[in-house]
DNA sequence: GCTCCCAGCGCG
DNA sequence: AAAGCGCGCTGGGAGC
């Protein structure tokens, strides 16, 4: 440290059993209670992983009072008089999420009232990304010089520096004047609404990624070896059949440059490309080999996830997007593939899946938003959207609607919901719905459906003036901000404007659904996962149908709160393994 | 040996 | 002129 710095004040450093007791009567009654905690153990990606590691430092302080630090690994994890303390507490804690998992797997504790000074960060930042970390914050809210950085420095050790204690008490220390900052610029942001939310929804993420979801490795192991066959099967094929025993199909440009040499006119590998170029030989054995290959990295990337429970404690961003939704990761779970994988995650003896999602929840949502009356009524009437967007794109009454025409109408509804072109939509509906078609119609299409939902079209216009006016920010119904970067074109604009409020919206709905779902939920239900609107809880099997009721009540309420103009609706089913749905 | 970017692709 | 959106993961390939 430089001489000219003022060092940070060092905490009171406790590390027996006794202090627990000066701690807990020193912070009993606080309303609020700065915490840190200081972790070490293997490296997993980019953090440190709960059910591997342990927690060295717990740090706390009242607002104004003394900064205590405590030695966990001489106190051991049982937290005594502590625990109820900080169990009835609003914790501050910056990236809450993090410490709250520790803490539960390792102590046990139940927080449930928190204020994490990076979620107000991310919400103030609205997917700018000007560095969030605590440091970052204390000094762009609190005009605090950064500090030298001890996160990574060695917690295992015997005895602790003074640098690393002062570094644990300086977390601490700034936690609940900067809070006090953040809670004015959100307020000044109109931020409230959607602080709280997500506020309450951090003690719910913290217990599904404690609680995990459970899956059966022989399985996902079978998947993989099969997956695997296959893959070298057609590897094998495709290099006899080329004449290319070194080729690696794997690798794009070589693959690329192998189709090209044999005559076939290519602009790229991509899965569209190759189909729209089909030779009914070396394209299908590329096309094979990548899903293969896909399925089996996918089931042993999960296979090696599983913890010595048996379940995957995958990671939930709640601002892990730009829109409000979540992300996924390590391992995503949010993109497993919907075929014979999802067999894998699968309920013990006596215990049931609830795998519930809502029923087009953006398509409704975005008729809300732009007061699309054709697609309202039909919602109210209990109609089939899919089927009414192909009857009238297609020009033919419903009871002459195929079953192709409605898998195309998805594409139509899904893409130009978004500003898709006649192009774009030509390329969606093959790639995602098999749905083939000319350029011309798709153009005939197109105008179809703004047509009849002119509604929508108007929408549309309106935000399509509104990118050329150099619109900069964007909210969802509960006020959750993106930020447009000033170098955006008109085009991401435009897109922003009409994504965001849709998607970030029923985001905002699924989330204030997870809340009221596992306060309602009964002892033996768990929330295990969350797919954009799908929710997976996990329960006893006497308890099934009463869980399946509580999901569906408090997804409609949830949404229908946000989205009043148009029914919501919510398919929930009771499983075993989550491909049964 | 490491880091970075890209293509490609799984999901909603 | 042309343009669906939102993610994370993987391997290849380039560059250091």
């Amino acid at each position: 440290m430089s001489p000219g710095v003022p060092k940070s004040p060092l905490p009171i450093f406790c590390s027996i059993r006794a202090d627990l007791d000066r701690v807990a009567a020193d912070l009993t009654g606080a309303s609020r209670i700065a915490l840190d905690i200081e972790t070490y153990g293997p490296r997993k990606g980019d953090g440190l992983d709960p059910w591997k590691g342990d927690i060295r430092l717990l740090t706390l302080s009242r607002h104004g009072g003394t900064i205590w630090t405590i030695d966990l690994r001489a106190t051991g994890y049982e937290l005594g008089p502590l625990k109820p303390v900080l169990e009835q507490a609003t914790l501050i804690i910056h990236n809450a999420k993090f410490d709250l998992l520790w803490l539960r797997v390792k102590c046990g504790l139940f927080a449930t009232k928190v204020a994490c000074t990076l979620t107000a960060a991310r919400l103030l930042a609205a997917d700018t990304k000007p560095g969030n970390n605590l440091d970052q914050c204390l000094e762009r809210y609190l005009q605090i010089p950064s500090a030298a950085d001890h996160s990574r420095s060695d917690w295992a050790s015997m005895l602790l520096t003074e640098d690393q204690l002062a570094y644990a008490a300086r977390d601490v220390a700034h936690l609940h004047d900067l809070l006090c900052v953040l809670e004015g610029e959100l307020e000044m942001n109109d931020l409230q609404q959607v602080w709280a939310l997500e506020s309450g929804l951090l003690p719910v993420v913290v217990n599904m990624e404690h609680t995990g979801i459970r899956v059966e490795r022989e399985k996902l192991a079978a998947i993989a070896a099969e997956a695997d066959r296959l893959a070298q099967q057609a590897a094998a094929d495709l290099r006899t059949a080329l004449g290319n025993p070194a080729l690696n199909p794997a690798s794009p440009s070589q693959v690329l440059a192998a189709l090209r040499a044999k005559g076939i006119k290519l602009e790229s590998t991509a899965e569209e490309a190759l189909k729209a170029a089909d030779d009914g030989t070396l394209i299908p054995l590329v096309l094979i080999h990548r899903e293969a290959i896909k399925r089996a990295q996918q089931a042993e990337a999960l296979v090696g996830h599983i913890k010595a429970d048996g379940r995957i404690h995958g990671r939930f961003e709640p601002l892990g997007t730009a829109t409000g939704r979540f992300s996924s990761k390590e391992p995503n779970l949010q993109n497993i593939g919907r075929g014979e994988l999802r067999e894998a995650f699968a309920v013990q003896d006596g215990r049931r899946l609830v795998v519930a999602d809502y029923s087009q929840v953006e398509l409704r949502a975005a008729a809300a938003i732009a007061g699309e009356t054709r697609m309202i009524d039909a919602y109210k009437a209990g109609a089939d959207l899919h089927k009414l967007t192909a009857s009238v794109v297609l020009g033919k009454p419903e009871t002459e609607v195929t079953k192709g025409d409605r898998q195309l109408s998805k594409a139509v509804n899904f893409g130009l919901l978004y500003g898709q072109s006649a192009p774009g939509l030509v390329r969606y509906a093959a790639t995602s719905y098999g749905v083939s078609m000319k350029g011309d119609q798709a153009t005939e299409i197109r105008q179809a459906f703004f047509r009849t939902y002119s509604r929508l079209r108007q929408w549309h216009g309106l935000s399509h003036n509104q990118a050329q006016a150099g619109v900069t920010e964007v909210q969802t119904r509960t006020g959750r901000r993106r930020l447009i970067p000033t170098t955006a074109s008109d085009w991401e604009r435009f897109t922003a404007l009409v994504n965001t409020p849709v998607q970030g919206g029923t985001a905002d709905g699924m989330k204030q659904a997870l809340i009221l779902i596992d306060q309602r939920l009964p002892q033996s239900a768990r929330i295990v996962s969350t797919v954009h609107d799908e929710v997976v809880v996990e329960c006893h099997e006497d308890a099934a149908e009463q869980c399946r009721g509580i999901i569906t009540t408090a997804m409609v309420e949830a949404m229908a709160a946000l989205f009043p103009e148009v029914p919501v609706e919510v398919e929930a089913n009771i499983c075993t393994t989550w491909a049964e749905k």
